[in-house]
DNA sequence: CTTGAAAGACAGCGGGG
DNA sequence: CCCCGCTGTCTTTCAAG
């Protein structure tokens, strides 16, 4: 059971490639996955039908962009009636500063990653933030070092 | 001083193009940002020489590859000896189940986000992770839903 | 900055083995 | 699965305003 839904060992090399590098041509994917275009071509567009391929993006340096704050924003919501927090997730999505929001399991209900230029521009989200609903605790934690930041996911086999 | 490093504004409506959708051709952003494809063209350029634009990725659905588990790791180390937390943070980082990796200010030194398929290969994972050094606090919070997942930054002007 | 033109590369599609 | 070739689109460069 090496295979995943349907994906076969070409599809998951070619997977594997494009989503380090999507500049390349077809004709190099094809190179480096042993196959012609041709075939090359379909199999890229059938991933991409599927939604296995989402969609192809640039990837910029939030250095050069005047983005040197990153912080991990822990929360514990008071009450738990999904109503409001529905609405509360909704609202916290459509921060532009939010760049990853999930919900947890555990102690902590919320996990929020959130990126500003400076520590004002922090604290004025920070302001936003707890002005959506009454919470019971949250946790600022700031990145003091980005090790290691990935979009490429590991395709076994 | 709506400026970000040399890069005027419409610089930046080029990038907030392209980070979300690398897939559109030259005219199209051309089209959209007000120029012909020349000068468009010669923009992108300089923002991938000067390192604005650090690579196209294809963004793939991790449901669909089989990885269905994200965990959220927090560590706190026991001794801050810098020679050890070098390697640490290298070995960590090679770890392909690690897809972000920072080190943080306050009580926790680093958290990480880890993807796997199962529950079964996560704790593979916690394994080889207790094994690197001893660690004084290891947290792992499960993820129950992924709200927002941007890797488009918020681009100011 | 613009337009326009031209060369070359490439995608996208067919036919044929 | 492969190769060949066609057609149109896109990139890339150039000249000129």
């Amino acid at each position: 059971m090496s295979e995943i839904k349907g994906l076969d060992a070409i599809d998951r090399r070619i997977l594997r490639i494009v989503q380090k590098d999507a500049s390349l041509s077809i004709c190099e994917i094809a190179t480096q996955v042993g196959l012609s275009q041709t075939p090359c071509w379909k199999r890229l567009q059938r991933l991409e039908a599927s939604g296995v391929i989402k969609r192809r993006i640039a990837l910029l340096d939030p250095a050069k962009l005047g983005l040197g704050i990153t912080v991990f924003v822990s929360i514990q919501v008071g009450d738990h009636s999904s109503k409001a927090l529905a609405r509360f997730a909704a609202e916290l999505a459509a921060m532009e500063e939010v760049m990853d929001l999930y919900r947890l399991a555990g102690d902590v209900d919320y996990v929020l990653r959130v990126v500003t230029s400076d520590t004002t521009s922090f604290d004025a989200f920070y302001k936003r933030l707890i002005d959506l609903i009454p919470l019971k605790n949250v946790t600022s934690r700031f990145a003091l070092e980005n090790i290691k930041s990935e979009t490429a996911f590991p395709i076994a086999g």
